[in-house]
Parts: structure tokens; sequence; C-alpha cells
DNA sequence: GTCCTTGCAAAATTTTTGCACAGGG
DNA sequence: CCCTGTGCAAAAATTTTGCAAGGAC
């Protein structure tokens, strides 16, 4: 594997990511850092991310909605998902007890994390579905 | 909600669906479809594996992968991830102790549904990475 | 007959890439 | 200096959608 350079594009991108606790979409986190560096062009976030998540630097969520979403937060924990919006929370660790960690085996497979994630609505999205106005669509 | 039909088409591609222990991507499956019914449109398999999902007949699994895959066993059970090649297979549920149901308290979240995920690499892939022929993508 | 569904193709969305130039170590 | 990284734009990959015709109930 090349060696990595930490360009300024990198450095801001990384920034900017660890100061959110909103699990972005690449075009979110590309719209933030612009501000920043108006000239910088979506394929490097794309690129610096992928290479970050690589490192273990970021963190990528794929799960439960059509883009992906990044975590700036690296240290264990699990997120919700809402099933309407798409939104990601961070869920406390005290909500699921003790994850098990190396004790799994799985046939055919070299097991390297153990997920846990959760379903939900946000308030948001249950307010909006008690009247009525439900449409899920990030499932 | 309108009421739902049960076409050919529908019915066709949840056969295969249920027939298949791969939770394929659309494409895969619309591949297979195809074979049974050569003129039905990939728009017509995503809109029915939607629709599927939305009734609880499939289960949509979008986790790990770029692309979204399907699995046409409703019982609940858990899935690990390849983190090389995007392969999907079941978790025998003997590999977690008893998953916590309506205990799971997030706030500003009503939570649906609990799951856990594992990443890995699978065999073929293991093998691979150890002749030094790695490379993750499909994270 | 009604109106949900389909096929087809075009469009929209999201992600990846080629290439010449810039700049980090 | 060397070689990775960047900007830009084009291309690829994946998903959604409009519409007229078809088919389930």
């Amino acid at each position: 594997m090349p060696k990595t350079r930490m360009t300024n594009q990198r450095r801001i991108i990384l920034e900017e990511l660890r100061k959110l606790h909103t699990h972005p979409t690449v075009d979110e986190l590309y719209a933030l850092v612009k501000t920043r560096m108006p000239h910088i062009s979506l394929g490097t976030v794309y690129r610096n991310l992928d290479l970050l998540a690589e490192t273990g630097k970021v963190v990528k969520l794929s799960s439960a909605g059509n883009m992906r979403r990044f975590d700036g937060n690296t240290a264990p924990h699990h997120h919700i998902f809402c099933k309407v919006c798409g939104r990601v929370a961070d869920v406390p660790s005290s909500a699921f007890p003790s994850v098990p960690r190396e004790s799994v085996q799985i046939p055919g497979f070299t097991v390297t994390a153990v997920r846990v994630e959760y379903d939900g609505l946000c308030e948001a999205c249950m307010t909006r579905a008690e009247k009525g106005e439900v449409q899920e669509q990030a499932s």
C-alpha cells in the first residue's frame, strides 16, 4: 500500500466530519467543506472519505439509506436509522448490554466486527406519521 | 394505501427470491427472473421488490455494500457481510445469544427493530488476501 | 369496467475515473 | 525531485419515473 499524504483537502474533510454528530452523506459533507475550500471537487471528497475509511480514521455507514453516510467518531458505538427520513443518530451504549466480541464464530467466515443497528422513527417523522402524512422511503 | 394485486411478475419475483439463500442484488434477481419471463423489465423488479418489502414479504438489506440486496427469508435472523466481495450470508442464530427486543429505549426515537450484523471475510476472499491479492471494495 | 401494473425508455441520482497539473515529504 | 493527490469533466453504475397499453379482480 502506497503511503498517504496529509493534504489540505484531506485534513479539512476530516476536521469537518469530526465536528459533526450528524453522520452526513458525501453531498452534505461536500457542501460543508466547500465553504472552507470552494474549489474542492466532489470526486476528491469521495476519494478521501474512502481512503480515510480504509485507514480507520472515519467510519463508513452504508446501512439503511440509499446514500452512504460517514461517521467521524471511531469509538465503538451503535446507530439508529430513521426509516422515513434516513437520519442517523448515535445510540448510547447503555441501551444495549455488552456485545460479545471475539466470541462469535461463523462457519465459512472470519469475523472482524459486530454491529448492532436499530431501525425506528425519529420524533419529527413520528409526529408526521400520526397526522397521516406518512411515506416511508429511506428504508 | 391502494390494494395490491398478485400479478405474474410479482409472484415469480417472490418465488425466485425465496428459492435463493444468496441475498441477491436487484440485478442478480432480475437476471434470474428473466429466464422465466424474458420480457420483464428491470423497473418492474425494482418496483415489486420495494412493494414486497413494504408488505414485509421480503427483507431489504441495504447494509455493507453499494447495491441493495434482498432476502426472501423473513424469519428473524442475522447477516454477515464480506468486506471484500460484498457477499452476504445468514448467521446461525446460535452465534449470538438472545437479542433484547422491546427492552431498548433510545431518546428521540421509537425503535421498531434491532439488527445484529457482522463484518468479515469469506473463505474465498480470505485465501486471496493471504496471497497478497487483497483489494477491499465493497465495504 | 376500474385502476393497479407493466414495459420501455428517458431521466435522475450517486459514484467512479482518466488525465494533466499541483504540491507534500 | 518523485510520486501521490487534485480539479474537472466525462463516464459508469444504480435507481426512479412518465406514459400508454395490459391485466387482475
